[in-house]
DNA sequence: TGCAATTTAATTGTGTACAATTTAATTTTA
DNA sequence: TAAAATTAAATTGTACACAATTAAATTGCA
């Protein structure tokens, strides 16, 4: 086997099945004007309503490079509010405002519409969760 | 279970572990002087010598929007080469050069460093690698 | 206390992704 | 066969990713 080649790799069917679901999601998120990364964003914010920059960072694995310019722009969009702490200035708190939660509803469906197009069985799917979860945890235990 | 957190959605996982394994490739890719998008072109290479762009984004999934400028770097970097097709000029022939060729010896090393970084049994990565293309190809059978 | 080290975001620069449009070549069809 | 439809790349514009650096605030320690 030529460990070279496309097919044999774990690397190249990860990234394309991201960049799938990624392409899967994108229409139903456009709907309600959010990217993929901002809906991420959103949903730590509906589960949380404030966090920092850090924070969000160390859920979604994105460094402020990337976060600053996407909470920005979510946050012209009306999506969250970024303020300096108080106590602490070198902190930012990205904080969810009103119509970021009306967002939820409109989100409510998505899942379960992702969940059917992407036409594989319940059952292999929480497995393949499962298996990519353990890699991810051996990673995240690195890090600490 | 509430299906809007994010520890209870596949596509995360799997847009996290795309970005951790991408992280994993990058130092030994940066030695060689590639990009990892760079890098699947060049494992196409490898295999066919020759090929289009149209050909190229069937096998990567990727637009040539997305390929026309990574091919120019690449091209200046010597790796490959441009050329419309003459029989068709709508059509343009992406080749590998000899520098390109040779480069395969140094990446020869980096898949199996790769697979122990990441950590995971063998069993399980192919089992892994196994399931998301159960998943891709019935994409791929969509779409044709 | 006072300065060095650390921490948190922001900035800068490069390289993807991808939708939408454009351009040019080829094929189809009225 | 000439106009219409199709095809293949390129272009344009927006939005991530991420390394490297910078800036400002805080902490730790001599």
């Amino acid at each position: 086997m030529d460990i070279l080649k496309l097919e044999n790799q774990l690397c190249f069917p990860v990234y394309a099945l991201s960049r799938h679901i990624t392409s899967l999601y994108r229409p139903h998120l456009e709907a309600i004007g959010l990217t993929y990364p901002q809906y991420l964003v959103m949903m730590v914010l509906w589960e949380h309503q404030q966090v920092t920059v850090k924070e969000l960072g160390q859920k979604l694995w994105l460094d402020s490079g990337t976060l600053t310019p996407l909470l920005k722009r979510m946050a012209e969009n009306g999506l969250l509010t970024r303020k300096r702490a108080e106590q602490d200035e070198r902190v930012v708190n990205i904080s969810i405002t009103e119509k970021g939660e009306n967002l939820k509803q409109e989100a409510a469906s998505i899942p379960e519409k992702l969940f059917k197009e992407l036409a594989t069985d319940e059952e292999q799917f929480f497995l393949l969760q499962k298996q990519i979860n353990q890699i991810l945890s051996v990673k995240s235990s690195q890090n600490v």
